[in-house]
DNA sequence: GGGGCGATGTTGACAGTGGTAACACCAGAG
DNA sequence: CTCTGGTGTTACCACTGTCAACATCGCCCC
């Protein structure tokens, strides 16, 4: 739908082409509609002919955030080349982590935006088109291929996602933000190999699990 | 300074105190100066004889927020009763992480603003009255003790954090804030043995690193 | 073709915000 | 006592999101 020209032509996608532009330039909360309005060259409250509201509009962006996060993740992934199985399933996995990673410090702005403003629903739509699926497809190898244990399965895409996306909002909003590009280079290659062999190490610490929570 | 009651009494400490229970109420965003100055029932603008604007008054409760973490993660660290020296290393690096967490959830609103405004230097002040020079002694703890290898010391403390913080912003503010405490719980306890196991189990797998080498 | 009608875009207004400037008060120093 | 500096107030500005009323344009149907 709105596909042919009205008045202006598109104006739905020229607003949130424009949003877009904005929240990379200033990030979510620069995001102003009556700026993308005056952007595109129309007046405000054109817009709420097409959004109900500003939220409508960030939830459109966060559509679009969406969708390039997943084509980083995606073409990380095809970069991975690796005959052994075991080798190429761990190989994707780590391949999932950087693109993420890699799309979060490319995309600052849309990157906050996808988690600041998310709808209430996760990413559970299929398998495997958003990066939640994807990394359960990917864990879901591991198991098969032999190299992690079925017992420690559950949870595995917990903490995987945990960590990546920890490393991703310390280094792009939080604290780690000034790190020198090698230096996070190197932290996250450390912490990709981490999960790595945390996976791949099987075994149980009954005595770490109980002992419960104080107060 | 400003200890003694001028017109107000203590002005600053009481738009403070109202700043945090707004936060408390309406998290980060919802902070607004002239609401929190009609809160103490003060006038607008007289904030800004103690604020030079809205981010210095964010600063303010960032400081009691992180007062408020530290006191988190030292209560559950406080627990730990442990004999063997290296369960108890183990331990107390597992009790920063619940404890970082617990806060997390119980003070969504405060830890949002903790992350989202913070200062632009990490939390690098003394080396164990914030969380992450808490994590660093605790991981050399580790490495004292036998249990994480001295080459695997560097890095960590990133990976660690990442990996605790990512899953309190994921379930605070991200995709996982619908779950269930109880699937919470068990990802908690998952993910934190999770990362014990991957420190605890040394060596290298240098085909994932680099690329290449057989198995 | 012409009338109408609904979708689209515009102007105008309102409440709320952060921020600046000019003024009013009040305590203590001299 | 006056004066001075810290404190709080009123008035104003630009900006935002949102609502209501009005204008316009394209298309459908008679």
């Amino acid at each position: 739908m709105t596909t042919t020209p009205y008045h202006h032509g598109n104006l739905r996608t020229a607003l949130v082409e424009a949003a877009v532009e904005t929240v990379r330039e200033r990030g979510p909360e620069g995001l102003a509609l009556r700026e993308v309005a005056r952007r595109v060259g129309v007046s405000h409250n054109a817009a709420y002919r097409h959004f109900a509201d500003r939220d409508a509009l960030v939830d459109a962006v966060a559509e679009r955030a969406m969708v390039e996060l997943v084509g980083a993740v995606h073409r990380r992934l095809d970069t991975v080349d690796e005959a052994d199985p075991v080798a190429r399933a761990r190989r994707r996995l780590v391949a999932i982590g950087a693109g993420y990673v890699e799309f979060a410090l490319a995309e600052p702005g849309l990157f906050r935006l996808l988690f600041t403003a998310y709808p209430d629903a996760p990413d559970a739509e299929g398998a495997g088109e958003d990066p939640y699926g994807m990394l359960n497809v990917a864990l879901d190898e591991l198991v098969d291929v032999g190299y992690l244990s079925p017992k420690d399965r559950p949870g595995a895409e917990v903490t995987c996602w945990s960590v990546v996306h920890g490393f991703a909002v310390l280094n792009v909003e939080g604290p780690l933000r000034g790190l020198e590009p090698s230096d996070r280079a190197a932290a996250l290659t450390s912490l990709l190999l981490s999960v790595d062999r945390g996976l791949g190490a099987s075994g149980t610490w009954p005595e770490l699990a109980p002992r419960g929570a104080p107060k």
